[in-house]
DNA sequence: CTAATCTCTCCAGTAACTGGAAGGTCAAGG
DNA sequence: CCTTGACCTTCCAGTTACTGGAGAGATTAG
């Protein structure tokens, strides 16, 4: 799979795939004789899962820090489960000042009644 | 309120409430003798508005279309909802994303035991 | 009155892309 | 075989949204 394809598949930037392979987040498993990064499946599920991360603020190195988790030989299982669940309580808080942030937009939506007149309640509550 | 105090209640760097300043996304209402800047409640509404926007991959512009609305005289109810229901379309598509980054993470926490050894199904999902 | 703690502006640096130039590669059509 | 166009490469410069620090004025606590 060329580039292209593998960042079609991962729904990221043809730009951003080799972003990460410069920065050795996700590397290409291998190069054509041409030189062309060359991405297999396992590739594109590390790239849609930084994708999804990124996608929620966590920081590339807080990506390495998983991607690496997986692929470090020497890690135990209960070094992965520490980490990964510190990062399971971030999303978990995510969700809920994103779900704040849903209720704040849901009253809006619904208070203007969506006619010519300017009459929102929501413009009083934001000054 | 001098500009820490109203960054503490909004949960944002004071740098950060000067930059917003700035660019003229949230100013402050007023500025005291000395030329400190003041805010009220509702400048810092709009901060934790702004800050909860920002959380979730809202661009800046994204959040001054939508603070613009609010403020905005001219502005039908109409259109402040057909804005406002677009972007709780994209908050819903990141609430689904976000369940799916949650459900993998989960998964990799239940399925690693927590022991010492490595063996976790995620590593060969992961490649 | 002085020391600590604000605050200001300005300027430089960072993270994570993103766009564009200059040039090599490859598959299809003439 | 040759060209055309869609790929791919590297490198370098620009953007967004901060973030840190210098230098200087303001305010408050002791």
């Amino acid at each position: 799979m060329n580039i292209s394809a593998a960042s079609k598949a991962a729904g990221l930037p043809v730009k951003t795939v080799r972003y990460y392979a410069d920065i050795d987040l996700v590397e290409a498993p291998s190069r054509s004789t041409a030189g062309y990064r060359t991405y297999d499946d396992a590739a594109v599920r590390k790239l849609v899962f930084v994708r999804r991360s990124r996608a929620f603020g966590f920081s590339i190195e807080g990506c390495r820090e998983l991607l690496g988790l997986y692929q470090d030989q020497d890690r135990t299982s209960s070094e992965v489960k520490r980490i990964a669940s510190k990062r399971l309580e971030e999303i978990e808080e995510k969700q809920r000042e994103l779900q704040s942030l849903h209720d704040e937009l849901a009253h809006l939506v619904t208070s203007c009644r969506g006619d010519h007149m300017p009459d929102c309640p929501i413009i009083d509550y934001l000054g």
